[in-house]
RNA sequence: GGCGACAUAGCCAAGCGGUAAGGCAGAGGACUGCAAAUCCUUUAUUCCCCGGUUCAAAUCCGGGUGUCGCCUCCA
């Protein structure tokens, strides 16, 4: 366990306090997922990145982390949306189920320890329900179940509100049934055709807030740890469930509640019910998933964050910036001995995680935390300037740099391979040798030619053209391919054929690989 | 109408009482056969405005102005 003093920024209290968990060394959170009714946009994408990197970092910290985000899978707008399409509401949402994943997966947003869904804790909802009827906070009116708000004196102590604001403000058309117009639902009798489930007050199915409360009351238990989401979700969602969940077990609820700030477009909310929502996967097909990463953690997580395409072009670029002095590192790391000339570097490394810390530990300021990154890559890309490169100290700042960069959930991919890239790749090959061919420079077509075949690429010439065949795995046969391209144009730069050298470039750009000449050697990417 | 948040360079964004991080863009220079990448220098006498507290304020207090959010489903 590292030592901390981290402090987070409690809504409930309105200010930065000092986490403590309430069991040493294990910390449970739980996190409100979306309801599943469409692909999840970005405004969902941060919450969900957000609280993924809380996690990573408190499991950085040497904690335990108990992990919980639902799925809503039954609600009003599934339904609505099943029966636009004919389906099946718990099918439609359960499509989308494992849409979230795939979306989540390719931002690298680490499974929770459980998804609890609505549909597959009916009992503990019911029972939870009964439990608050028992004790006086609920009432049924034909067929619904309402809690009563008044009952519960703390009501409003998270969102700041008090009961007399909430109803000079109250914009919603007072339902008669309710004993009272704050009143909410906790089971709504079953219309028509709606899926519905058996209770003690007839068929019907949960009110939006309960679900909350009796899965991580199951799950978590009394007062755990860290409840998140975002910041629309305090009131009336998070208020509510407190209110349920106290009144029925007397005790705190969630002894840290954090909210991120929303997405904004223009400066305005980004919403589905304003319309102005981009889909993750939309984004996702211009934009590399890390690059998305990176730019939901480049603003602290409570601030608003405004979404444009040039946002996260600039993103792409900061980026960029630290994967090519990550990979310019492992590749010194190639010819590295054991010099003296390192000490600055593991100095820079080292404060680069203290840094990254201090800004952790104060309410997980990531955006200052990516600035000490810059610091250390600065450190490495001067460092890698020297002829002599020390090995030890180039691993110390490697792993920091890995530490840090899995706290964030950035993974770097390496050299990106397909078949269709590899058939490029030998066209291109082919085609340079068929030039020193025609040009009578037989040695180097010959020397290509077996170059080739000792990677596992055996060359055919026929009167129609070179035949080609492969052995081995695609992403080995690229490395190789390279290593021999770079080897001949390497051979055309000293001999300063630097026509035949840029072309060799600029071929390979075509096929979409950028080459870098370092005092180390040429690199590709 | 009630409640709340925020305003820092061309743009994004930290800092939240001790004399303005970082990124992107721009300018100049270095390296390079040319590129790419990288390095160095440079870019806010000042943090929306006006008062106040303090030896000291972007940071605290009061008053403006502007933008946004919640009070209805929302992440």
């Amino acid at each position: 366990m590292r030592k901390n003093n981290l402090e987070v920024y409690n809504t409930l209290t309105k200010k930065k306090e000092s986490f403590v968990p309430k069991e040493e060394g294990h910390v449970r959170m739980y996190v409100c997922g979306p309801t599943t009714y469409n692909f999840i946009h970005l405004g969902n994408a941060r919450p969900i990145v957000v609280f993924d990197t809380i996690r990573r970092y408190l499991e950085y910290l040497g904690y335990k982390v108990t992990y919980v985000q639902n799925f809503t899978d039954v609600d009003d707008k599934i339904i609505n949306r099943a029966n636009e399409e004919g389906q099946e509401p718990l099918q439609l949402s359960a499509k989308y189920i494992d849409e979230y994943f795939k979306d989540a997966d390719r931002l690298k947003v680490k499974r929770a320890n459980i998804h609890p869904k609505v549909s597959e804790h009916m009992e503990d909802i019911i029972n939870f329900i009964k439990g608050l009827e028992e004790k006086g906070y609920a009432y049924e009116v034909d067929g619904d179940v309402y809690f009563s708000v008044r009952k519960f004196a703390d009501y409003g102590k998270l969102s700041g509100r008090s009961i007399d604001d909430l109803l000079s403000g109250a914009r919603v058309e007072v339902d008669q049934k309710k004993n009272d117009p704050l009143d909410f639902a906790l089971w709504k009798k079953a219309k028509k055709g709606e899926p519905a489930w058996p209770s003690p007050w007839g068929e019907g199915r949960p009110g939006w807030h309960i679900e909350c409360s009796a899965m991580s009351c199951k799950y978590l238990g009394q007062e755990f740890d860290i409840h998140g989401g975002g910041y629309d979700l305090v009131f009336p969602h998070h208020e509510n469930e407190i209110a349920q969940t106290e009144a029925l077990t007397e005790a705190p609820m969630a002894r840290y509640w954090l909210h991120n700030g929303f997405i904004t477009i223009n400066q305005e909310k980004m919403s589905k019910s304003l319309g102005n929502f981009f889909l993750l996967r939309e984004i996702l097909e211009k934009f590399d998933p890390m690059v998305v990463r990176f730019y939901l953690l480049s603003t602290h997580y409570r601030s608003p964050l405004d979404f444009d395409n040039e946002k996260l072009e600039v993103a792409q670029k900061g980026l960029e910036r630290l994967k090519n002095s990550y990979f310019q590192l492992n590749n010194g790391l190639k010819n590295a001995g054991s010099f003296p000339n390192g000490d600055k570097l593991k100095a820079a490394a080292q404060k680069c995680r203290s840094e990254f810390e201090e800004a952790m530990n104060d309410d997980f300021n990531t955006a200052l935390a990516i600035a000490s990154l810059f610091d250390l890559a600065r450190e490495v890309n001067t460092y890698l300037k020297e002829t002599d490169l020390d090995k030890e100290s180039l691993l110390a700042a490697k792993e920091v740099f890995e530490d840090l960069l899995q706290v964030l959930g950035i993974v770097f991919a390496g050299h990106e391979v397909s078949d269709k890239k590899l058939d490029e790749l030998i066209n291109l090959a082919i085609s340079l040798r068929q030039k020193a061919r025609a040009a009578k420079d037989f040695a180097t077509a010959d020397w290509l030619r077996d170059r080739l075949k000792t990677a596992g690429v055996i060359l055919e010439d026929s009167p129609q053209g070179t035949n080609w065949k492969l052995e081995g795995e695609t992403k080995e046969l690229m490395e190789k391919i390279m290593e021999i391209i770079i080897e001949l144009r390497e051979k055309a730069r000293k001999n300063k054929d630097y026509p035949t050298a840029d072309l060799i470039r600029d071929n390979l750009k075509d096929v979409g690989i950028t080459l870098e000449d370092t005092p180390q050697g040429t690199t590709w990417k």
